[in-house]
DNA sequence: CTGCATGCAAACCGTTTGCATCCCC
DNA sequence: GGGGATGCAAACGGTTTGCATGCAG
Protein backbone atom coordinates (compact mmCIF):
# COMPACT_ATOMS: atom_id res chain seq x y z
CA UNK A 1 0.00 0.00 0.00
CA UNK A 2 2.99 2.33 0.50
CA UNK A 3 4.12 1.97 -3.10
CA UNK A 4 1.99 3.37 -6.05
CA UNK A 5 1.67 1.31 -9.13
CA UNK A 6 5.15 1.10 -11.14
CA UNK A 7 4.58 4.46 -13.95
CA UNK A 8 5.85 4.41 -17.19
CA UNK A 9 8.82 6.07 -17.59
CA UNK A 10 10.14 6.17 -21.58
CA UNK A 11 13.68 6.51 -21.54
CA UNK A 12 14.10 9.18 -24.11
CA UNK A 13 17.01 10.30 -26.23
CA UNK A 14 16.72 13.58 -23.89
CA UNK A 15 16.43 11.66 -20.46
CA UNK A 16 19.46 9.60 -21.34
CA UNK A 17 21.75 12.81 -22.60
CA UNK A 18 20.81 14.62 -18.67
CA UNK A 19 21.71 11.25 -17.48
CA UNK A 20 24.72 10.38 -18.78
CA UNK A 21 26.00 13.70 -18.40
CA UNK A 22 25.23 14.06 -14.68
CA UNK A 23 27.14 10.51 -14.44
CA UNK A 24 29.85 11.85 -16.19
CA UNK A 25 30.62 14.98 -14.46
CA UNK A 26 31.74 15.43 -11.18
CA UNK A 27 30.42 19.05 -10.85
CA UNK A 28 27.25 19.80 -9.44
CA UNK A 29 25.81 21.32 -12.41
CA UNK A 30 22.49 23.58 -12.64
CA UNK A 31 19.76 23.15 -15.23
CA UNK A 32 20.80 25.80 -17.62
CA UNK A 33 24.50 24.08 -17.70
CA UNK A 34 23.14 21.20 -18.06
CA UNK A 35 21.01 22.43 -21.28
CA UNK A 36 23.58 23.96 -22.68
CA UNK A 37 26.24 20.62 -22.63
CA UNK A 38 23.45 18.29 -23.62
CA UNK A 39 21.93 21.20 -26.55
CA UNK A 40 25.69 20.10 -28.21
CA UNK A 41 23.80 16.70 -29.41
CA UNK A 42 19.87 17.19 -28.69
CA UNK A 43 19.82 21.05 -30.59
CA UNK A 44 16.39 20.95 -30.44
CA UNK A 45 15.53 20.22 -26.74
CA UNK A 46 14.23 22.63 -24.34
CA UNK A 47 15.20 24.17 -20.97
CA UNK A 48 11.56 22.99 -19.89
CA UNK A 49 12.52 19.48 -21.23
CA UNK A 50 15.47 19.83 -18.87
CA UNK A 51 13.61 20.53 -15.59
CA UNK A 52 10.89 18.81 -15.89
CA UNK A 53 13.11 15.53 -16.23
CA UNK A 54 15.41 16.49 -13.56
CA UNK A 55 12.64 16.64 -11.27
CA UNK A 56 11.50 13.54 -12.18
CA UNK A 57 14.51 12.10 -11.89
CA UNK A 58 14.75 13.03 -8.92
CA UNK A 59 11.19 12.03 -7.44
CA UNK A 60 12.20 8.48 -8.56
CA UNK A 61 15.50 8.27 -7.14
CA UNK A 62 17.72 8.50 -9.95
CA UNK A 63 19.50 11.67 -9.20
CA UNK A 64 20.14 14.14 -6.32
CA UNK A 65 18.82 17.95 -5.77
CA UNK A 66 21.55 19.37 -4.12
CA UNK A 67 20.28 21.67 -1.37
CA UNK A 68 21.80 24.42 -0.82
CA UNK A 69 21.83 28.40 -0.44
CA UNK A 70 22.11 29.35 -3.60
CA UNK A 71 19.89 30.95 -6.43
CA UNK A 72 19.82 27.99 -8.43
CA UNK A 73 19.33 24.70 -7.88
CA UNK A 74 21.81 21.88 -8.84
CA UNK A 75 21.99 18.56 -9.55
CA UNK A 76 24.60 15.72 -9.34
CA UNK A 77 23.81 11.76 -9.76
CA UNK A 78 25.15 10.40 -6.74
CA UNK A 79 22.75 9.93 -3.83
CA UNK A 80 25.08 9.37 -0.48
CA UNK A 81 26.71 12.47 0.32
CA UNK A 82 25.60 15.63 2.03
CA UNK A 83 28.26 17.63 2.51
CA UNK A 84 29.37 20.50 0.19
CA UNK A 85 31.31 24.12 0.35
CA UNK A 86 30.47 26.40 -2.14
CA UNK A 87 32.48 29.55 -3.47
CA UNK A 88 30.72 32.26 -2.16
CA UNK A 89 32.02 34.22 -5.52
CA UNK A 90 31.33 31.98 -7.89
CA UNK A 91 28.78 29.93 -6.96
CA UNK A 92 31.11 25.95 -7.23
CA UNK A 93 30.53 23.53 -5.18
CA UNK A 94 32.70 20.99 -4.19
CA UNK A 95 32.18 17.84 -2.18
CA UNK A 96 33.38 16.58 0.85
CA UNK A 97 34.19 13.46 0.62
CA UNK A 98 34.39 10.83 3.23
CA UNK A 99 33.38 13.79 6.22
CA UNK A 100 31.35 12.33 8.81
CA UNK A 101 29.59 14.10 11.42
CA UNK A 102 32.69 13.33 13.82
CA UNK A 103 35.15 14.81 11.51
CA UNK A 104 33.41 18.34 11.84
CA UNK A 105 35.56 20.39 13.51
CA UNK A 106 39.28 18.65 11.49
CA UNK A 107 37.89 19.09 8.05
CA UNK A 108 40.39 21.25 7.09
CA UNK A 109 42.29 18.93 5.67
CA UNK A 110 40.02 17.88 2.90
CA UNK A 111 39.32 21.23 1.99
CA UNK A 112 41.68 21.60 -1.31
CA UNK A 113 42.66 25.22 -1.16
CA UNK A 114 39.25 26.98 -0.30
CA UNK A 115 39.30 29.61 2.21
CA UNK A 116 36.29 29.37 5.08
CA UNK A 117 34.02 31.96 5.22
CA UNK A 118 31.40 30.08 7.13
CA UNK A 119 29.15 27.15 7.77
CA UNK A 120 25.43 26.30 8.11
CA UNK A 121 23.48 22.75 8.56
CA UNK A 122 20.43 22.75 7.85
CA UNK A 123 17.87 19.96 8.88
CA UNK A 124 14.93 19.45 6.48
CA UNK A 125 11.65 17.90 7.94
CA UNK A 126 7.80 18.66 8.43
CA UNK A 127 6.81 20.55 11.25
CA UNK A 128 4.29 19.73 13.61
CA UNK A 129 1.48 21.89 12.04
CA UNK A 130 2.46 20.43 9.21
CA UNK A 131 2.39 16.64 10.38
CA UNK A 132 -1.12 16.99 10.96
CA UNK A 133 -2.54 18.95 7.76
CA UNK A 134 -3.70 17.58 4.68
CA UNK A 135 -0.93 18.98 2.62
CA UNK A 136 1.20 15.95 3.57
CA UNK A 137 -0.71 13.78 1.10
CA UNK A 138 0.38 15.68 -2.06
CA UNK A 139 3.97 14.34 -1.26
CA UNK A 140 5.75 11.22 -1.16
CA UNK A 141 6.22 10.56 2.65
CA UNK B 1 44.57 49.78 6.01
CA UNK B 2 41.64 46.97 6.34
CA UNK B 3 39.04 49.61 7.25
CA UNK B 4 37.13 51.97 4.68
CA UNK B 5 35.99 55.19 5.66
CA UNK B 6 33.19 55.20 7.71
CA UNK B 7 30.18 55.54 5.31
CA UNK B 8 27.45 57.88 5.80
CA UNK B 9 24.60 56.18 6.85
CA UNK B 10 21.43 58.03 8.08
CA UNK B 11 19.29 55.86 9.80
CA UNK B 12 16.00 56.62 7.74
CA UNK B 13 12.55 55.42 8.98
CA UNK B 14 12.60 52.81 6.88
CA UNK B 15 15.68 51.19 8.17
CA UNK B 16 14.67 52.01 11.61
CA UNK B 17 10.90 50.11 11.16
CA UNK B 18 12.42 47.22 9.52
CA UNK B 19 15.65 46.67 11.84
CA UNK B 20 13.00 47.03 14.87
CA UNK B 21 10.58 44.43 13.70
CA UNK B 22 13.56 41.71 12.53
CA UNK B 23 14.52 42.90 16.21
CA UNK B 24 11.36 42.17 18.19
CA UNK B 25 10.34 38.81 16.06
CA UNK B 26 11.52 35.30 17.02
CA UNK B 27 10.51 33.74 13.24
CA UNK B 28 13.02 34.28 9.70
CA UNK B 29 11.08 36.57 8.14
CA UNK B 30 11.45 36.71 4.53
CA UNK B 31 12.06 40.50 2.43
CA UNK B 32 8.15 40.34 1.55
CA UNK B 33 7.06 39.19 4.95
CA UNK B 34 8.95 41.84 6.39
CA UNK B 35 7.44 44.07 3.82
CA UNK B 36 3.71 43.66 4.61
CA UNK B 37 4.39 44.45 7.92
CA UNK B 38 6.49 47.56 7.56
CA UNK B 39 4.18 48.73 5.80
CA UNK B 40 1.24 49.08 8.50
CA UNK B 41 3.32 51.94 9.77
CA UNK B 42 4.87 53.13 6.86
CA UNK B 43 2.39 52.77 4.04
CA UNK B 44 4.35 53.93 1.14
CA UNK B 45 7.60 52.23 1.68
CA UNK B 46 7.93 50.17 -1.49
CA UNK B 47 9.77 46.71 -1.78
CA UNK B 48 12.77 47.47 -3.28
CA UNK B 49 13.69 50.05 -0.57
CA UNK B 50 12.98 46.29 1.99
CA UNK B 51 15.35 44.59 -0.11
CA UNK B 52 18.34 47.26 -0.59
CA UNK B 53 18.01 47.74 3.14
CA UNK B 54 18.57 44.25 4.11
CA UNK B 55 21.25 43.84 1.90
CA UNK B 56 23.11 46.69 3.23
CA UNK B 57 22.35 46.14 6.69
CA UNK B 58 23.79 42.53 6.45
CA UNK B 59 27.24 44.22 5.34
CA UNK B 60 26.91 46.04 7.93
CA UNK B 61 26.77 43.42 9.81
CA UNK B 62 23.71 44.78 11.58
CA UNK B 63 21.33 41.59 10.81
CA UNK B 64 22.22 38.56 8.84
CA UNK B 65 21.14 36.36 5.50
CA UNK B 66 20.20 32.82 6.58
CA UNK B 67 22.02 30.22 4.00
CA UNK B 68 19.04 28.19 3.89
CA UNK B 69 17.95 26.07 0.76
CA UNK B 70 14.89 27.69 -0.01
CA UNK B 71 13.34 29.52 -3.01
CA UNK B 72 13.21 33.11 -1.17
CA UNK B 73 16.13 34.60 1.44
CA UNK B 74 15.55 34.99 5.08
CA UNK B 75 16.59 37.32 7.49
CA UNK B 76 17.28 37.70 10.73
CA UNK B 77 18.28 40.26 14.10
CA UNK B 78 21.07 37.39 15.50
CA UNK B 79 24.58 36.53 14.75
CA UNK B 80 25.46 33.82 16.02
CA UNK B 81 23.71 31.28 15.81
CA UNK B 82 24.06 28.55 12.13
CA UNK B 83 21.77 25.59 12.86
CA UNK B 84 18.46 25.71 11.52
CA UNK B 85 15.53 23.11 10.79
CA UNK B 86 13.24 23.58 7.74
CA UNK B 87 9.82 22.60 6.99
CA UNK B 88 9.81 21.63 3.46
CA UNK B 89 5.95 21.73 3.47
CA UNK B 90 5.56 24.99 4.48
CA UNK B 91 8.99 26.25 4.51
CA UNK B 92 9.11 27.64 7.82
CA UNK B 93 11.90 28.02 9.71
CA UNK B 94 13.34 27.23 13.49
CA UNK B 95 16.31 27.66 15.41
CA UNK B 96 18.22 24.93 16.82
CA UNK B 97 19.28 26.87 20.50
CA UNK B 98 22.18 25.70 21.90
CA UNK B 99 22.95 23.23 19.17
CA UNK B 100 27.06 22.91 18.94
CA UNK B 101 29.04 20.17 16.51
CA UNK B 102 29.47 17.61 19.12
CA UNK B 103 25.77 17.76 19.98
CA UNK B 104 24.74 16.70 16.32
CA UNK B 105 24.02 12.99 16.66
CA UNK B 106 21.66 13.58 19.62
CA UNK B 107 19.95 16.67 17.96
CA UNK B 108 16.97 14.90 18.13
CA UNK B 109 15.60 16.07 21.66
CA UNK B 110 15.92 19.57 20.13
CA UNK B 111 13.53 18.82 17.21
CA UNK B 112 10.01 20.16 18.88
CA UNK B 113 7.79 17.78 17.21
CA UNK B 114 9.43 17.90 13.61
CA UNK B 115 9.97 15.01 11.56
CA UNK B 116 13.35 14.78 10.23
CA UNK B 117 13.46 13.94 6.60
CA UNK B 118 17.39 14.73 5.89
CA UNK B 119 20.01 17.09 6.33
CA UNK B 120 22.82 18.81 4.51
CA UNK B 121 25.81 20.63 5.91
CA UNK B 122 27.49 23.08 3.94
CA UNK B 123 30.67 25.07 4.30
CA UNK B 124 31.31 28.48 2.41
CA UNK B 125 34.46 29.83 1.36
CA UNK B 126 36.39 31.08 -1.66
CA UNK B 127 37.74 28.70 -4.07
CA UNK B 128 41.49 28.41 -5.08
CA UNK B 129 40.34 30.08 -8.44
CA UNK B 130 38.79 33.08 -6.89
CA UNK B 131 41.01 33.70 -4.29
CA UNK B 132 43.97 34.31 -7.14
CA UNK B 133 41.29 36.47 -9.22
CA UNK B 134 40.94 39.93 -9.06
CA UNK B 135 36.73 40.00 -8.31
CA UNK B 136 37.88 39.34 -4.96
CA UNK B 137 38.22 43.10 -4.51
CA UNK B 138 34.62 43.46 -5.11
CA UNK B 139 33.84 41.98 -1.79
CA UNK B 140 34.58 43.12 1.74
CA UNK B 141 36.51 39.88 2.56
C1' DC C 1 22.88 71.96 0.97
C1' DT C 2 24.33 67.63 -0.61
C1' DG C 3 24.56 62.82 -0.97
C1' DC C 4 22.58 59.00 -0.02
C1' DA C 5 17.82 56.88 0.49
C1' DT C 6 13.30 56.35 -1.35
C1' DG C 7 9.12 55.18 -4.41
C1' DC C 8 7.82 53.47 -8.50
C1' DA C 9 7.89 50.67 -12.35
C1' DA C 10 10.30 48.11 -15.51
C1' DA C 11 13.73 44.64 -16.05
C1' DC C 12 15.83 40.31 -14.65
C1' DC C 13 16.69 35.47 -13.77
C1' DG C 14 15.64 30.92 -12.62
C1' DT C 15 11.81 28.05 -12.87
C1' DT C 16 7.08 26.42 -14.04
C1' DT C 17 3.17 25.65 -16.98
C1' DG C 18 -0.44 25.29 -20.93
C1' DC C 19 -0.93 23.63 -25.23
C1' DA C 20 -0.36 21.44 -29.60
C1' DT C 21 2.56 17.95 -31.39
C1' DC C 22 5.71 14.05 -31.14
C1' DC C 23 7.47 9.53 -30.03
C1' DC C 24 8.67 5.47 -27.00
C1' DC C 25 6.81 1.17 -25.77
C1' DG D 1 -2.18 3.38 -31.22
C1' DG D 2 -2.08 5.68 -26.90
C1' DG D 3 -0.18 7.86 -22.80
C1' DG D 4 3.31 10.19 -21.49
C1' DA D 5 7.26 13.39 -23.22
C1' DT D 6 8.62 17.28 -25.91
C1' DG D 7 9.20 22.16 -27.86
C1' DC D 8 7.75 26.53 -27.57
C1' DA D 9 6.41 30.57 -25.51
C1' DA D 10 4.08 32.84 -22.08
C1' DA D 11 3.65 33.30 -17.12
C1' DC D 12 5.49 33.37 -12.58
C1' DG D 13 7.83 34.60 -8.10
C1' DG D 14 11.57 36.58 -5.95
C1' DT D 15 14.94 40.04 -6.55
C1' DT D 16 17.41 43.97 -8.72
C1' DT D 17 17.86 48.35 -10.98
C1' DG D 18 17.27 53.15 -13.34
C1' DC D 19 15.49 57.34 -12.59
C1' DA D 20 13.35 61.37 -10.68
C1' DT D 21 12.36 63.00 -6.10
C1' DG D 22 12.75 63.14 -0.95
C1' DC D 23 15.02 63.69 3.31
C1' DA D 24 18.63 62.98 7.22
C1' DG D 25 22.66 65.06 8.80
Amino acid sequence: MKKKTEKYFPLTRQRKAILEYLRKVKTHPSADEIFEVVRKNLPRISLGTVYRNLEKMCKKGLIRKIEIADTKKRFDATVDNHYHIRCDICGRVDDLHGARFMDLENISNKLRGYKIIGFSIELTGICPRCLKSKKIRNKNY
